[in-house]
DNA sequence: GTACAACTTCAAGTCGACTTTAAGTCAAGG
DNA sequence: CCTTGACTTAAAGTCGACTTGAAGTTGTAC
């Protein structure tokens, strides 16, 4: 498979490709000339790293994770504790979930006049809610 | 307040305060000599701030919610966008919950064997599931 | 045999929210 | 009077995951 085909089929840009196997996280399996080749497993570890970056994990701690041979080595604990960061997350983006909604139809003059909306100031303020982040996703034409 | 007291007060870095204020977030009410000087509002300000970044929205759009007084102007449809997405974000957190939990017990010989594993593969792969970020959250002390 | 699209490398740029650094200003205390 | 320390500014640096740009190479179709 050249890189295009990865592309294709994996819908992840070449220049990411090229940056995963700088990275260390993919490997072609050699060259055509000047260009790579790469195997068919090297989809399967795509959909693992996507899986690890979708957990939160960054790429070097991925990168750790996979076996030189590719396939996934990876501490049980780990997850584990991935998980419990994961169940922390969603606590708080369902109280903020719930606020906003209530927020959203409150009847109170102003927010500020809102309990609930103080209420969940407080908890922003008080740092008990943080950061997370949907990335708006760039859509790519898979070619016909 | 000088701005050490709102540091105090807030837990929010003197750089950031001033860079907020850059940003047109928050205002200071005058300086005493070079020294700018905070209204008690700021604390609010700020915790409404953090809100809206727990929320997901960015400093711009936080900004723009903000009217020229400080006191939220926020439109009602927006938030309720904002919790569809929270929403969105939940149920692909969940997933991967309980995808990294089954994981770390699986009895497969390795993790590729495991179907669970595979069909959370395929979720990542799909992008159904997407980015999030925990900070680290640097701790400060405050003052006694 | 040559044009061209698709690849290649390496360096630099992007985004967001800050932090850091360097250099300067100022009020108060010894 | 002069140091100290808390403030100020503007510019540059950081982090992570890429993307973009410029310039060079190549397999392939005509």
């Amino acid at each position: 498979m050249d890189i295009s085909e990865v592309v294709n089929r994996s819908g992840v840009a070449a220049s990411t490709l090229r940056y995963y196997e700088e990275k260390g996280l993919i490997h072609s399996v050699g060259r055509q000339g000047i260009r790579r080749q790469f195997g068919a497993s090297v989809l399967e570890q795509l959909a693992l790293i996507a899986l690890g970056r979708s957990a939160g994990f960054k790429l070097d701690e991925i990168a750790q994770m996979m076996g030189a041979d590719g396939r996934p080595q990876i501490d049980r604990q780990l997850l584990l504790n991935k998980a419990d960061e994961l169940d922390s997350s969603i606590r708080k983006l369902i109280a903020m979930r719930d606020g906003l909604r209530h927020a959203a139809v409150c009847s109170a003059p102003s927010h500020m006049e809102c309990p609930t909306f103080r209420r969940l100031l407080g908890l922003a303020a008080s740092g008990v809610i943080d950061g997370h982040k949907t990335k708006p996703r760039k859509r790519h034409r898979l070619g016909a």
